[in-house]
RNA sequence: GCUGAGGUGGCGGAAUGGUAGACGCGCGCGCCUCAAGAGCGCGUGGUGGCAACACCAUGAGGGUUCGACUCCCUCCCUCAGCACCA
């Protein structure tokens, strides 16, 4: 008969949390674990099944490691600041601590019927003041760091969401919530100066056990370039054009110099011809999508003015086109038409000089393409007749010398802009004073126009100050109106008596920043408020931190690599540092784990209506069903569909568990057979070996195959082995296996044994089947006791019917009736395994 | 274009130098049953053959090896990330 989850899975939940099976503890002698999930955002859709692959197999891992006697930390928490809640609020008018509160709890009670082990003292909440405190605390370490500054910055701002979004994200030149065009603006934003950190970023990956296209993306995101910084002189103008390359040996080859029109602004200055400006114009007023789409015909516009080419002397003429980045190196470059796709389509376009300096072996035709490889110089005065890779180094070297230019690494990654003009998010610390910028003297003055120090409110300066930490955390006010604006100003700005403060230092009266930091703040560092989570005198006691880093194992899904992941990691160097974390880097290991896909193969989306409900599963089949199907289903790091018929299998399986375990318990006493036996410590090796490699469907397999070996042994298993397998089972069907654990009549939690120890001479069989090939193929078995020698096993194989006659000499073989001589060249011996005749 | 991961039965997938297809789904046959959509048992890559058995088969082609899904080379395709990044 089939059992009833029902009956046993609540009670176990709640056995388990009287207990306190769960709770991690600091500074315990047993070797720590940390083990974290990315903590959801508690959203009214609740848990998805997404959730459930990761949460269910990483418990799992928890649940083994306890077993191994590791003291465990799998904690979980929330992320609940950001859109979804804010928008829901503007619909239906209610608060989004009110509707945070409740998803929290839906979440949770989800969570908790799963099975999962969390450790729920830990829990945390981003948007709980005693938890933001300590984030509007370490961004305030930032800027005293230099690392946060206010800047007039173009921005990529979404219409529909009224906000401005970090390059990070926007894909496509689209809100990658929403999916709308981004428009460019100016805005005044505050930045974190993530770039400073590039290097680090990249070569630190080294030190971690990150999954090969995780750091990959890492790295691209980052885009770290090296080449040279040219200065080109501009005639007519008392002034220079940088020019950044990574092709320094191409130098000879630049024909013109092409400006992007943010750059041609700065440069030129107003007094250019009518057809320049309005180029110009028009261009920055597309936004970054247009661009995108244009990318194939490339537009520009001769300036007017020529350059003159550092080392030749040459007049070059200096060109407008969007198609050079503003954001990029220095906004301008030479362009090598002879050596680079874009330049050349260009110079193809509007008829400029091709100039080839680069030849390549096998001869080019440039009339067609440009040479884009590397090769020996030519046409380059006293460099010619160097290879690419000598020329950089020397050209660079020469330029140095004459101080026309550098050596230069340029980073495609830019600041993170940290700001948004919206309701639900941390408030950012800041006062701007006005009376204290006039107390400043003129030098002071001048030093922080020059610095990051001030900032422009309605035209007039303003000093910045810092809210002093005792009067942190900056709470977030109570609103009516959460409605983001047109103009980009924070709903914050209208609740005039939470803007205007009395200023820190001179207590005049000044206003607070009313920008809120971005839904990335809070989940920059929550890993490390886990450790320590109701400490209110710091974000975190210092020996546990000390005692739990670095996290042991985080997993999380793909969509996060550049975003969370990133950012995370950046503030973690910062707060290393400032000495206030112990280790470089927060995560030792990162893995991933694939989208579930809705049963059609598509993702899943409510408009599809191929969306599984994780808590209809449980109801139905039960959260062991659930979670061993979760883990079940594919290879844990790949994409995969929901199969509603692959859940019945898993729930087969624990029936039969179940049936198993009524007819072992009811045939005692019983022996295991050595079969059986040695299959079981196969099994427990497997298990454990599976699961820390995130082979969890593999570990599961080995599970059924047993219990498929168990019923075909009509049940015959000692009451000790039986036992065993109940612990194996225990990290993936926590109920079942305790129900059954408790029906043996044990006292105490079936998690709370130590894993079986699997015995290596157990596992090695008495009798094993070797496999005879000749000439490599496959003809037949023969059972030999274990290491037996190799003079044996070619005499037994040689007597084995389905061999003998491609051995006989003078025989015809079957392949084809050609008649064949079998003289035997060699035999190849594994012992234990195999024996290969090789045959000529 | 660059970067990364892949390509194996009807399907999800096992096996990283040694008997290809574990385990699950599906399908077929049988048992149980008034009857099943439940359960149990057996079978299930393709081709030929009554059968024993043989041959073919891991995207394509080549190579290394006694032996290749696995290692090397060339090519094709799929997925993911980035992309006018100089």
């Amino acid at each position: 008969m089939s059992f009833d989850h029902r009956k046993i899975e609540l009670k176990w939940q709640k056995y388990w949390e009287k207990e306190g099976l769960y709770q991690a503890k600091d500074f315990d002698k047993r070797l720590k674990q940390y083990i974290l999930i990315e903590f959801p955002y508690p959203s009214g859709e609740r848990l998805h099944v997404g959730h459930g692959r990761s949460y269910c197999c990483l418990d799992a891992v928890a649940r083994l490691q306890r077993m191994k006697g590791r003291n465990v930390l799998f904690p979980i928490g929330w992320d609940a600041f950001g859109l979804p809640a804010e928008n829901y609020a503007i619909k239906t008018g209610i608060h989004p601590s009110i509707t945070t509160k409740e998803n929290i709890a839906n979440a949770k009670k989800q969570a908790q019927s799963w099975g999962l082990s969390f450790d729920w003292e830990r829990e945390i909440n981003t948007t709980d003041p005693d938890y933001y405190r300590w984030t509007q605390w370490i961004f305030l370490q930032l800027y005293q760091k230099g690392l946060a500054y206010k800047a007039e910055i173009p921005v990529n701002w979404c219409p529909k969401d009224k906000t401005n979004l970090a390059d990070e994200e926007v894909v496509a030149g689209k809100c990658e919530r929403c999916g709308t065009p981004v428009e460019r603006r100016t805005q005044s934003q505050w930045l974190l100066k993530i770039t400073a950190y590039a290097d680090r970023l990249i070569d630190d990956l080294e030190t971690v056990d990150y999954r090969e296209d995780i750091k990959a993306q890492q790295v691209n995101w980052i885009g770290r370039s090296e080449g040279a910084k040219i200065a080109f002189k501009i005639l007519d103008l008392e002034s220079k054009i940088e020019v950044f390359t990574t092709r320094p040996d191409t130098l000879y080859g630049a024909t013109f110099l092409v400006l992007s029109p943010e750059r041609a602004q700065e440069v030129l200055g107003k007094g250019v011809r009518p057809e320049v400006e309005d180029y110009i114009r028009k261009a920055l007023k597309k936004s970054e999508l247009q661009r995108q789409e244009q990318a194939k015909e490339k537009t520009g516009v001769f300036s007017g003015f020529y350059a003159q080419h550092p080392l030749t002397g040459e007049k070059l003429p200096v060109w407008v086109a969007d198609f050079v980045l503003s954001g990029y190196g220095t906004g301008a470059i030479m362009a090598v038409p002879a050596h680079d796709q874009r330049d050349f389509e260009f110079a193809k376009k509007y008829d400029l000089p091709v100039k080839e300096v680069i030849k390549s072996e096998v001869g080019s035709a440039l009339s067609k393409q440009p040479f884009k490889g590397e090769g020996t110089l030519v046409n380059s005065g006293e460099f010619d007749g160097l290879q690419s890779k000598v020329a950089i180094d020397k050209i660079t070297q020469f330029l140095e010398q004459k101080k026309l230019g550098e050596r230069a690494i340029d980073y495609k990654l830019r600041d993170w802009v940290f700001s948004r003009q919206h309701y639900w998010g941390e408030p950012i610390p800041i006062i701007f004073c006005r009376h204290c910028w006039e107390r400043k003297s003129e030098k002071e003055q001048k030093e922080a126009r020059e610095g990051i120090d001030f900032v422009k409110i309605a035209g007039k300066e303003h000093a910045v100050v810092t809210v002093s930490g005792e009067d942190l955390p900056v709470e977030l006010p109570y609103v009516e109106n959460y409605k983001p604006t047109e103009t980009g100003e924070s709903p914050l700005a209208t609740v005039k008596d939470w803007v205007n403060v009395r200023c820190p230092i001179c207590k005049s009266q000044a206003r607070r920043e009313t920008d809120t930091m971005p839904n990335w703040a809070g989940s920059s560092w929550y890993f490390l408020r886990y450790l320590d989570p109701k400490n209110d005198k710091k974000f975190a006691n210092p020996d546990k931190l000390k005692y739990w880093l670095p996290v042991d194992w985080y997993n999380g899904g793909m969509e996060h690599t550049t975003l969370h992941l990133l950012y995370s990691r950046f503030w973690h160097k910062v707060l290393f540092d400032l000495g206030l974390v112990p280790t470089k880097e927060p995560y030792a290991r990162r893995t991933s784990h694939g989208v579930v896909l809705g049963t059609d193969g598509q993702k899943m989306s409510k408009s599809r209506g191929n969306v599984t409900n994780p808590d209809e599963v449980v109801a139905e089949f039960g959260a062991d069903t659930f979670r061993m199907y979760e883990a079940f289903m594919g290879p844990f790091e790949q994409m995969i569909a929901w199969d509603p018929k692959g859940v019945l299998g898993v729930h087969r399986f624990l029936d039969r568990v179940w049936k198993a375990h009524e007819e072992v318990s009811s045939q005692q006493p019983a022996v295991s057979s050595k079969e059986l036996e040695r299959e079981l410590h196969r099994l427990i090796k497997k298990v454990e070996e599976d699961t820390l490699n995130l082979k969890f469907n593999t570990a599961i397999a080995a599970m059924m195959a047993f219990i498929n070996e168990v019923a075909s042994s009509e049940y015959l298993v000692a009451r000790e082995d039986w036992q065993l397998f109940l612990e194996v089972l225990a990290p993936y069907a926590p109920h079942l296996s305790e129900e059954l654990w408790h029906d043996l009549g044990e006292e105490g939690s079936v998690h709370r044994q130590s894993w079986p120890k699997w015995d290596p001479k157990l596992i090695k069989e008495e009798t094993v089947t070797i496999a005879i090939q000749v000439n490599g193929k496959f003809r037949g078995t023969v059972a030999v006791s274990a290491g037996a020698a190799e003079e044996e096993v070619v005499a037994r194989a040689r007597e084995v019917e389905s061999v003998k006659r491609y051995l006989e000499e003078g025989k015809t073989t079957a392949a084809g009736g050609v008649p064949q001589k079998a003289g035997l060249a060699k035999t190849i011996f594994v012992p234990d395994n195999l024996i290969n005749f090789v045959v000529s």
